[in-house]
DNA sequence: CTGAAAGCGCTAACAG
DNA sequence: CTGTTAGCGCTTTCAG
């Protein structure tokens, strides 16, 4: 299989150009045209049983593998579904667990890109990637947290995981955000906490909005005004909540409990709080939400709202492809169900 | 900047053909050529102010943005990292996020690529997505636990993480696999454990060869001997590992400690262990490898050894740049320290 | 300053 | 059964 003696080398040096053998390769150490080898290599009827054993004796030596940006510009589709993410953080990560066990089988490849280097905080990176990408290299695709209206793509099946705007447009999945935020807030009251504070995501994601209403609505119900001074913005990203933890918690009036929007700067809140000397739970209850892996490797274990994370991804993934096979666009919407997963980040105030 | 009344609108029909507005598009609207339009998308000098302001208006209008497919088939380069897996779990991803941290501000962009469709067992997936990217699609290559020798593909710089072979050939990123191993083994000694067991991972990975010899050794070094029916191969996958765990503590002596080649056989130990009825680490003790966010997750929390995967990924992404801007493939060889992280899977022996 | 034309690697008619 | 041709969307000489 490697290159054996009786494999024809001179053109060798051509070969290298750009590092991979292209089918033109192929074709001239096989004596074929090229269009013959694209028919061997794509199994199409029409070429003779010696040729084609030929065509893929050289494939294997050469080690000749179409390109997919070169198949995927001349045919419609590439059989790959792109998942595009502003950033590759825990909560994108999960996600691309659940989609990357559900396209087991399915014949799909998975291709996950990230724009924009990382600056997740450049707005537009959603429109920018679908442009890049769909209609070309990718066949359908799954987009987490946009940000923007999508320019619905005839064409590209497209479903938006958590976006900035609830279940209305492009088919969506999502969480019980509101449930799951009541339900995280009537657990700090019921440990006996009122003085709570809430620690927000981006006012852009609809997930956030929910959050913070599920927040005040179960306050509210439990006969507690939510004091506004108490209720901030963090970005759902520690290096945003930084500055609004410390705002929360270096107070003289510091509430005796957190609800951060998200496990990642519950995570911080945590952190923060330590570094200010206060024990948590017993200075400081917090309780976040996702469940993410890192959630529970936190000191001490977070108590959160689980996200069937892995159950998104799986769910959108099923709707693009459901979509790309019927056809249709129907658009669908999704909402899985949260749960409170209890740890140790939360307690009864302190008796003072 | 939406479609204004003076928008010309006779073509709208075309353009929805492929679900984007093409370079095409974009020049017959703006009664330009597409060489001009491409001029000024990128850029280049020699168009008209006045030109490249009406092409740019249209350009946002249609909300175009160039194919990263045609580009790349037309120019050398692309701008993007490749980061090649066999699939989205744990490890692979808890690289990703340190990879995705450290392009932060590099000005690339980051492409993950799963292919062969989830099915890791499927010899040769990185061969095959190595020829269908490399070259075209993307200008590095991050490729994550490859277990085939890499045609080394001239003029796309390649770093492999935890390679089949250790440090050889191409530039590679692991950690002290050895070390990890020793130190893990020397743990459930100093605990008093005589009887232990271990669960292997793949054998055509350099990592699981390692972390093999250091059991071993670490044993021979205390003066024990390893009963080789208790040392089997799990695959480094829960689903692999599964007779195996059932082999090891189904039997009347089964080992009172277990260490498993990989965070994710040895939460699926204590899963297998719990079914069993057996408490842990009352019954049995558990240590794993790698520290993945989910081992802090498992009941009980899973001591392990940990890799600094987000470093790794990081490293092996700064290689791969370094290679590109210098031109240069010296094939360098980073090895990473590992650490023992005790939780509550590891106690001693129970006195009988 | 602008456009026509060639070509990246590949596939799909269509001739021979 | 095989090869020639055209063209996917884009960039890049090279003429005008």
């Amino acid at each position: 299989m490697t290159s054996s003696p009786g494999t024809p080398e001179p053109f060798a040096t051509q070969e290298r150009a750009t590092g991979r053998a292209t089918i033109t390769d192929v074709a001239r150490v096989a004596g074929v045209s090229v269009a013959t080898v694209s028919k061997v290599v794509n199994g199409r009827y029409g070429v003779a049983a010696a040729t084609a054993e030929r065509v893929l004796g050289v494939v294997a030596d050469l080690g000749y593998e179409s390109s997919l940006v070169a198949r995927s510009l001349r045919r419609r589709q590439t059989n790959v579904i792109g998942v595009l993410v502003a950033e590759f953080e825990p909560f994108s990560t999960e996600l691309l667990k659940g989609i990357s066990a559900a396209i087991d089988g399915t014949g799909y490849e998975l291709l996950a890109y990230c724009g924009d280097a990382g600056r997740s905080d450049h707005v537009g990176w959603e429109r920018r990637s679908l442009s890049r990408l769909a209609g070309t290299l990718i066949d359908g695709v799954v987009i987490v947290t946009p940000t923007l209206a999508l320019p619905v793509h005839e064409g590209v099946p497209i479903v938006a995981i958590d976006p900035h705007t609830g279940p209305t447009g492009p088919a969506t999945v999502d969480s019980d955000n509101l449930g799951g935020a009541r339900t995280a807030t009537e657990h700090l009251i019921a440990l006996g906490h009122t003085r709570i504070g809430y620690l927000g995501g981006r006012s852009d994601l609809e997930s956030a909005r929910l959050r913070e209403l599920g927040f005040v609505e179960a306050m509210t119900a439990a006969g507690l005004t939510p004091d506004p001074s108490l209720v901030l913005e963090g970005g759902y990203r520690p290096d945003r909540s930084d500055r609004p933890t410390h705002d929360l918690l270096e107070r003289a009036d510091r509430p005796t409990a957190v609800f951060a929007a998200n496990d990642l700067s519950a995570i911080h809140v945590i952190q923060v709080a330590q570094e200010l000397g206060l024990r948590v739970p017993e200075d400081l209850s917090v309780i976040g939400f996702d469940n993410v892996p890192e959630a529970a490797a936190s000191t001490p274990p977070l108590t959160t709202i689980a996200q069937s994370l892995h159950e998104m991804g799986a769910e959108a993934l099923r709707m693009v492809i459901a979509m790309l096979e019927s056809g249709t666009t129907a658009s669908k919407h999704t909402r899985l169900p949260t749960r409170l997963v209890e740890r140790a980040s939360t307690a009864p105030p302190p008796a003072a």
